[in-house]
DNA sequence: CAAAATTATTAGGCTCACCTAATTATATTA
DNA sequence: TAATATAATTAGGTGAGCCTAATAATTTTG
């Protein structure tokens, strides 16, 4: 399996071909905030575990193997961040954890999270009702008062 | 700040004198599942910056300052696991996460998650229901029929 | 196309948290 | 209390991922 690190420099990667057509040394050292030297000793690791192809001099593209990871390691992200965003967390400190945290969770919990960001996406009455009690809660510190009356209808 | 490493060297200290009355460096090393010696150079390291109050040979005990942030890591903890057993993870594999989680975090998503916490256990019949409609969706993978109907009185 | 500018790589070092093996201190028991 | 067992520490080393400074390749421009 590939390290948390080596996993952060395959996301760049696959962002910054989506993204700009290309990933260069120098666009992946600014987009990890790390310098050029880390990123060509990077890139020599994950040529050598068979993510990328790389060629000293010339840009580097994903292997099919390295774009699933990346893809995977993508589609985590984006989960935790709604979710984080579900919570109320901006869009911009929600993203900056889920970088961090989508290289914490277990199988399990990742297909866990999916199907709850699945299942809030799906049913999105039901679900809006109860995040706004939520939303209320946050921003109130208490209950919305339609809430503490077990009545549903009328707290628009 | 403490780093990563040292808060989990906080966080098993702090439950070691809760469950043991005591944390020695054999009893840490087991918990954290490392080596002894690693285990002294860190207790070094948490003298040093005021976190513990360690004499070689002699077990080690907290500092004001060692205990609050203890304290914040094994709450933030908890309320990982809590969610995550939300979204029916096994408590086993919640615990794990939560462990790597809680180092991820930046303050806002904590105050966040914490509220989410706080709002589901303080609204038990309103959150069961939604949540029960989540547990069928996972392990059925489609929403529960009364779902479907948008009625919500005859799912049990 | 040569000089200058840009981009990438190599060389050599650093820190962190870990390790094993050897040593020293403490605790136990004959 | 001396011998042994246990527990903790020191000494010395490793690998991962980062750094700066120096060098080499490529691209741009006069």
């Amino acid at each position: 399996m590939a390290t948390q690190s080596l996993e952060d420099y395959l996301e760049a990667i696959y962002n910054s071909l989506n993204r700009r057509g290309h990933a260069k040394t120098n666009e992946i050292a600014s987009d990890l905030g790390v310098k050029a030297p880390s990123v060509t000793e990077m890139f020599d690791k994950l040529r050598k575990e068979g993510f990328i192809n790389y060629k000293k001099y010339e840009g580097v593209t994903l292997t099919e193997r390295g774009r699933e990871v990346a893809k995977d390691v993508s589609e985590v992200h984006e989960n935790i961040k709604k979710f984080l965003e579900l919570l109320q967390v901006s869009p911009k400190q929600a993203d900056k954890d889920a970088c961090k945290v989508e290289h914490s969770l277990s199988e399990e919990s990742i297909d866990q999270l999916n199907k709850f960001i699945d299942f809030v996406e799906r049913c999105p009455e039901e679900e809006a009702r109860w995040l706004k009690h939520f939303d209320y809660f946050s921003a109130h510190g208490e209950l919305p008062p339609a809430h503490r009356d077990k009545r549903d209808e009328g707290e628009e």
